[in-house]
DNA sequence: ATCGGCTCGCGCAA
DNA sequence: TGCGCGAAGCCGAT
């Protein structure tokens, strides 16, 4: 066989069997919504070619994913158009059908020769994968296709913090750090009879039944690899250079914006780092923390922790410090309903709510602050956790990524150290307002929320 | 304006 | 076993 362009520990093997005489190679497009620097794509491509067969693309889309909503859904079909029409460009049939991805895969791999998927880290998505392991009728193959380096290759187990895994990742960037272009296949699966959509176009699937239309779609954001591009280039040439010493500040707006496409694979990471590589300048290594070492921490952590999503995820000590000054009298009190709408007494709080609700993206600095403050005024810090995580996965556009859940346990001490102990926080470090005006221009990001 | 102290636990040197 | 050090902290002393 042709040796792979792919590393090969991006490639696990899920189902271990022979090659089958069968129609296709499908590509289970999970978690990579992109043509583009595709590793799981261009995987399907070389074994297909190797086998003269065509490549299938298939995408399940189900609104029922937990907490999904017109806002992420929006996003995600606009990535999906985006897709289809690289796809194409290819000569690959893609098959985009409303309902749930494991049931659909499974009936499209009885006429599979192998069945090949990138790779999501979350609890619906493993689930997903062992059921389809259980049934699949081929050799099924899963690639690490959002990450520079896959998330076993980097570590075998939980990390403490940022400083334990950050040597272990870059370390192996040489490594993982290279380009893998996808080039068109041998053969076009474009003649092929096999049934696009199950529910019409993304317009009459959104206006169906069954979507959660509680928070409108992003204004400013649109999905897809052609946006996602078009904005790293504006931020390439001017952000990167200031956001080593500007990315805190909220005034100053110095963001990649890179997360929401980041999220559903509209964009390879690998992609962004060769192109910041490439500006060059001394912007890079601060923009490598952000994309590289942070967001692979955050895959680190819902992958070997399984409560990710909870209070339970908590470091040791944290949890004891907090636990106790569960007592201790909270001079804010405020409910759900009050925070979801911004009517708190601190202007910076709600403005930082206020954006995230209206725009879909809150400002990575204050996203600490606000954890912060909902750790301060709530009852329990289980019940701060809950709500913190809940607001975020309804109206980030990336609610229920791994940044998303590490973010929130970061503001109750997870991947943190300890500080001086105060009321309520206990050691789990403090943020307060005075800091923020100590170190930014906060009026000018007041009046953008205004 | 600047600086030390606060506090836990990991990972490495010894 | 000891020691250095850690996403963005705050606070009080100088």
């Amino acid at each position: 066989m042709v040796p792979s362009r792919v590393d090969p520990d991006r490639i696990r093997i899920v189902c271990d069997a022979p090659l089958r005489t069968k129609d296709y190679v499908l590509y289970w497009m999970q978690s990579s919504h992109r043509a583009e620097e595709n590793p799981a794509l261009a995987y399907a491509i070389e074994r297909a070619d190797a086998a003269h067969l065509p490549v299938v693309v298939y995408i399940g889309f189900f609104p029922e994913y937990p907490e999904a909503n017109l806002r992420h859904l929006a996003f995600l079909l606009e990535g999906l158009e985006s897709a289809a029409r690289a796809l194409k460009a290819l000569g690959i049939h893609f098959i985009l059908r409303a309902e749930n991805p494991a049931a659909g895969v499974l009936s499209l791999a009885r006429d599979a020769a192998l069945l090949v998927a990138d790779r999501g880290y979350l609890r619906p998505e493993r689930a997903w994968y062992e059921k389809v392991a259980a049934r699949c009728p081929c050799p099924f193959v899963q690639v690490e296709a959002n990450v520079v380096v896959p998330v076993g290759t980097a570590s075998e187990k939980e990390e403490y913090s940022a400083a334990t895994i950050r040597k272990k990742i870059t370390g192996q960037l040489d490594r993982f750090l290279v380009p893998i272009p996808v080039r068109a296949p041998a053969r076009s699966s474009l003649a092929l009879d096999i049934p696009t959509l199950a529910g019409g176009p993304a317009e009459t699937i959104l206006a169906g039944p069954g979507i959660d239309r509680s928070v409108l779609p992003s204004p400013g954001f649109r999905g897809g690899t052609d946006n996602a591009l078009r904005r790293f280039e504006k931020f390439l040439s001017s952000g990167l250079d200031r956001f080593a010493d500007n990315r805190n500040d909220p005034g100053t707006g110095i963001a990649s914006g890179m997360s929401p496409y980041l999220h559903f694979g509209h964009v390879s990471p690998v992609t962004l780092a060769l192109r910041a590589q490439e500006h060059g300048g001394p912007g890079v290594p601060a923009f490598f923390e952000e994309l590289i070492a942070r967001r692979e921490l955050a895959v680190n952590f819902v992958t070997y922790n399984d409560r990710y999503d909870s209070y339970a995820s908590l470091p040791a000590w944290a949890q004891r410090t907090l636990a106790a000054h569960a007592g201790d009298r909270r001079e804010f009190l405020y409910t759900l309903d009050e925070l979801e709408h911004a009517a708190t007494h601190d202007p910076y709080w709600n403005a930082a709510q206020n954006e995230m609700v209206r725009t879909g993206k809150m400002q990575g600095y204050m996203r600490m602050y606000w954890g912060k403050k909902i750790l301060e005024w709530s009852a329990t810090p289980q019940e701060a956790y809950a709500t913190a995580l809940y607001l975020n996965n309804k109206y980030e556009i990336d609610g229920r990524d791994p940044n998303g859940f590490a973010g929130v346990a970061w503001c109750f001490g997870k991947h943190d150290r300890p500080w001086q102990e105060r009321p309520v926080f206990g050691m789990v470090r403090y943020m307060n307002a005075a800091g923020l005006e100590r170190k930014f221009a906060m009026e000018t990001y007041l009046e953008k929320m205004r």
